[in-house]
DNA sequence: ATATAATATGTACATAGTTATATATTTAAC
DNA sequence: GTTAAATATATAACTATGTACATATTATAT
């Protein structure tokens, strides 16, 4: 499960809560995995139980207690097992693609509205890579010497780059066929 | 969504049963959708309660019967409203790319072998869609008539070609710099 | 003749992921 | 001073998906 070996992974740079874990995800993994609040705090209790983490609760006056949580030898032992294993083969889902595949039922006009939207998502993404993430990573390189591991991080910033501007470029190829078809017979 | 309505999309083509649909699957929305065969009869039960698809039982002595669904007129009218409405953008999930960001910690020679998998199934893809599903679509256009239909396979078509070309260009370059990784501290 | 694969339809169980809700504190804005 | 937003930790309920198993027929290969 590459939820639980994320989790893991970001434990093994530093201890956190899981309230922390998520904001950690979001600048990080989010790009290609992510998971909701609630499924972090499982799946944290699930390593407790599985003795991959160790739990510090901070008692602190007067405030609900922080539960930080520490990755375990054993859980190391896990994560390097983990890495080591081959990786699955995503099965993509996107419901775009299938209104595009349907598109001769839906109206061209609607359809290219759709492509629009998703074009400007995927701009907008291209874009918060390069004014946002990259400089995020050589921050992190820098303040905290990790420089060996941004060097990997930024194999998976380039993966973001890369898959962006191909949907973009894939967006303006699909809207001139839709529009073309839109004045054709619309 | 998407099952429900990517079932109602192909239904919308011709009458079939649940392995017949499964099939058909395989052939097209397998690509940037898929479901299991328990999954899709499931989802033919919850479209037959709500009116979407009408089941017609073919008994035939001796076998067990074929249950074939057609879609409703009902079922037509939401599978319009389904295309009209804005899609919902997905959220990444790639193990292998998690690999990559914590690979710092891992063997690099191993994490070269495990880019070399994922290329090789990208690689193979992609020749897959020149030779088979390229062909089948014109196949399929020219077979039934539905020339029109065609054009919007051919655009998610499209879609996975760019996508396997930009995996491959990226897993050549991840493994340049993996490798180079392996050749200084290896 | 026998075995295997493909056709055909499911159930049961397990895993994964999302949405809604509850609670309480701290900080910033008005 | 009050309100709103962000921080912090969860539980419950729901939805979606996947794996294993059960059953039976037909066609094909050996």
């Amino acid at each position: 499960m590459s939820l639980l070996h994320a989790l893991l992974g970001l434990l093994s740079y530093r201890p956190a809560t899981g309230y922390e874990l998520k904001a950690a995800f979001e600048q990080s993994i989010y790009f290609f995995w992510n998971a909701t609040l609630p499924q972090i705090y499982r799946t944290l209790n699930q390593m407790r139980e599985r003795g991959w983490v160790a739990v510090t609760v901070e008692h602190q006056e007067g405030r609900p207690s922080r539960k930080v949580y520490r990755v375990t030898e054993a859980g190391r032992e896990e994560l390097r097992r983990w890495l080591a294993a081959p990786p699955e083969i995503p099965q993509p889902r996107d419901p775009l693609l299938v209104r595009v595949f349907f598109g001769r039922q839906a109206d061209p006009a609607v359809l290219a509205a759709h492509l629009k939207m998703w074009r400007a998502h995927y701009a907008g993404l291209l874009r918060r890579y390069e004014e946002e993430i990259a400089p995020l990573i050589h921050h992190y390189a820098v303040l905290t010497g990790a420089r060996e591991d941004a060097r990997y991080w930024s194999l998976t910033l380039e993966f973001g780059r890369r898959f962006a501007r191909m949907a973009v470029d894939w967006c303006d190829a699909a809207l001139a066929a839709v529009m073309q078809e839109d004045k054709a017979h619309g």
